[in-house]
DNA sequence: CCGGATTATCGTCACTTCGACGATAAAAGA
DNA sequence: TCTTTTATCGTCGAAGTGACGATAATCCGG
């Protein structure tokens, strides 16, 4: 019996398909938005679902992710931020049997992250306060909800929010992002305090917007600084109904 | 052509050799120590290694780490937090192939994981402080150094350090984990008015230790806050080099 | 029984940060 | 000029924290 130059597998091993699925989130018509594509073959033909597929042999996880999201909706830069989420193997959460999945969460700005490529139909921005997750494919409402709360609570301590935002951005861009992510309200004058105190965070440019009202607000750069010390606070919920921000 | 009952997979999906791997600490010794097995088979063959194993078909991911970790140590009782770490899937971290890992984080009370079962001499508890990590076989360092980096964060916002403690256990019992995981020492009086002063972390049992030297302390139990809020601060480090606890 | 040693627990105080909110600045438009 | 709008700066009390003094409750050795 010849042996291979690498050691083989232990006998009994079975292996099991593997997938990526991304939960790619933007801020799009002043909104929270999920990217969707419409599923073309059973299971759930028709339905939608996060973008994703399988795993080639010998591909990196994170690699995986890029190259569906790039294929099944023709996004043609990398996300702005990109991090694992978890994995997901519980059996029958695939109907065709034991599909294991590794869920990314991914944030961009909308100018990085234009729904073109394949054909309009197959993809969309879901906006997350009208849509139903009730109807995703497999359990890709639950990994949804797993990535929601992630990026709720990672831009509480980190700098990731800027993720979202055009590489020049003002304070009051980047209050939005965090009052859409986290459905709250927030005060404009201890928002602003909070982020140009924390050194690191956001670099001025000494350039300024033009609005169409009020007064001109300055243009920021994402900062060095990763992590946010000490962390900006959510807001307390009062009651356990959701508090959305209220539209313009 | 026969169409089965379920959907079938796509052509071309290659199944992945699936694994699962513990990084189990425990406070044993005055000193955390993380759970090591040698290996028995190639590849890295004497080598310590994190446990685990591979996934069955059909087989929830933490009920196959839970498995493993009994199979491989003999511990009976479920370790006393277990959650998933992260996902590793790098080309080339196992000689054998394109093997997927899925890494998970445990912490256990010393009481709950005695090393029985097998032989002792394939499995040990390591002290973090004196174990060099590089000799650890595949990727593991790097899935220990995730793992500690998971618990040295967690503990800071969560309760999850009750874990490492008896059921019952005294206020310096539970300083000394954080001063152990953080590698630091605490203020005896402020950690005391902190973790007495969070509501719902702590339960007053109204009975004492009988200590050897000193005044007897009360003892607590585990209370329902499962998070800590504001959370518990970890010192900032004054120097890049790493402080270290004294031993008593 | 009386200090000393040891550990647990309570108090104090200066400092930082935060939430609430007033005040001012810089633009557009009437 | 005056109002509107938005951005930015200031102020004040409440809460949390680090540093550390004071007290309590147990040992042990005289």
């Amino acid at each position: 019996m010849v042996q291979p130059m690498s050691p083989s597998l232990p006998d009994g091993v079975v292996p099991v398909p593997l997938s990526v699925d991304l939960v790619l989130l933007t801020v799009r018509d002043d909104q929270l938005a999920v990217l969707l594509v419409r599923r073309g073959i059973d299971p759930y033909r028709g339905r939608w679902a996060l973008p994703g597929g399988f795993v080639r042999p010998g591909e990196d996880l994170a690699d995986a992710a890029v190259r569906e999201l790039a294929e099944e909706t023709g996004l043609r830069h990398r996300p702005a931020h990109l991090e694992q989420l978890a994995t997901y193997g519980t059996p029958g959460r695939d109907p065709r049997g034991h599909v294991v999945t590794v869920a990314f969460l991914a944030l961009a700005p909308q100018s990085r992250a234009p729904v073109a490529g394949t054909d309009a139909a197959a993809s969309r921005w879901a906006p997350l306060r009208d849509t139903s997750t009730a109807e995703l494919a497999f359990d890709h409402a639950a990994i949804l909800a797993d990535g929601l709360e992630r990026a709720r609570s990672k831009i509480e301590y980190s700098a990731v929010a800027t993720a979202f935002c055009e590489p020049e951005f003002t304070v009051a861009d980047l209050r939005r992002i965090y009052e859409l992510v986290w459905g709250c309200r927030l005060d404009p004058r201890n928002f602003h305090r909070k982020v140009t105190g924390t050194a690191g965070f956001l670099l001025p440019t000494g350039r300024f917007t033009t609005p169409d009202s009020g007064r001109p607000a300055e243009l920021y750069r994402r900062g060095e600084a990763g992590v946010l010390h000490p962390a900006m606070l959510r807001p307390a919920r009062e009651h356990p109904e959701q508090k959305r921000p209220e539209q313009s």
